[in-house]
DNA sequence: GCCCATCTATACCGCACGTTACGAATGTGT
DNA sequence: ACACATTCGTAACGTGCGGTATAGATGGGC
């Protein structure tokens, strides 16, 4: 059987530039054709490969988390619960204020929406959910290694932790600088665990 | 001279709507239609009494500002570091987590955007700088009222708190309870002020 | 060398967006 | 009661959106 005329561009350089869109301008705020000049194809090939704005900005999603977003996923994996939260912290510091796009993608990807967009922003919220969820298992596995002061609450951590990286990513939105983030999470280490 | 035929409805009222529906659905996601119902108005009504949508998103700031974000400015008078803190805190959780539209305008309105909203999303940003400002110009004032250790940095701890209180507005808008984003201010509030 | 599945490019679709002309309706000032 | 400034609702404008039909270009398989 015949294979066609095979493609003329990389299916993986071309999610990559979709990526860097979607993380500038969020979901909505990415129109076609900011995607297909970035990614360097036409609509019909983005259409053939990709599916849909919808599909292309859901595996751009599990992209991000498998490479700017893999050091949350790293940080589970310390030994104890305060090298996770040092390294979660540092490297998030770091993470987001790549200049070209500062900021998380989870985070400013569709916060709020229009209603066609109400999916995805269900998805994120998801996805946000699912990271402090991790997070809070993380904790409750110190909790039984001693590695935590036994009054702690795990969950109370997991989402005092998210919520500090969920408000640097907006601080890096605003602008921040990678020495102000690390500046917070400094803070936050030196009273880290809680009495 | 002749006054004209006068408006039917209360600029405050409907102004009041597209207030929260622009904090539901953000700068972009909010459409004409969806303000013009929610206020109860046509279109030409609307264009007459506020301009265009840009302006009208400014005057819903300034009502938010004024109305559900007012707690901020209240805190701000507080006679003591801690107090100012405390205040704060729990009042964003509880302001947070209004059952209707839960969040931040000011976060939500337009984290991230396409390039029609550019000016608004600057405009947010530098909301957003201001009020952090102020949170460190009244630690500076604590600092010299000797209210804040000696070595403190005004600076990184405005910086800190106001990263979570943005973190907590991305988990109100991700669902977050009141007793949850409570939780998060009582821990802020236990390592108060740092070693 | 031919076939044909597949990709590429142009051009277009219907729709929703923010915005505005226009004429009818309405209450005030004289 | 008349004139007029202003608001009202309808209906439309131009533009850009996400998505697609269609026709031509391309190269692998036999």
């Amino acid at each position: 059987m015949a294979m066609g005329r095979p493609r003329e561009f990389s299916c993986e350089k071309a999610l990559d530039q979709a990526l860097q869109v979607f993380w500038r301008k969020g979901y909505e705020g990415a129109s076609m054709a900011d995607l297909t000049e970035a990614m360097g194809i036409t609509k019909p090939s983005l259409y053939a490969a990709f599916g849909n704005k919808e599909e292309l900005f859901r595996k751009a999603l599990d992209r991000y988390a498998d490479g700017p977003g893999g050091y949350y996923r790293e940080a589970l994996n310390k030994p104890t619960a305060r090298e996770v939260v040092t390294h979660v912290l540092y490297q998030a510091a770091e993470a987001l204020t790549h200049p070209d796009n500062p900021g998380c993608l989870a985070v400013q990807g569709a916060l709020s929406c229009g209603d066609a967009a109400e999916t995805i922003k269900q998805e994120l919220m998801a996805r946000r959910a699912k990271s402090e969820t991790e997070l809070r298992e993380r904790f409750e596995r110190a909790l039984a290694e001693n590695d935590l002061p036994a009054g702690a609450d795990a969950a109370d951590l997991a989402r005092y932790i998210t919520a500090l990286l969920q408000g640097m990513a907006v601080q890096a939105a605003g602008g921040a600088t990678h020495a102000q983030l690390r500046g917070i999470a400094e803070m936050t280490l030196r009273n880290w665990p809680p009495a």
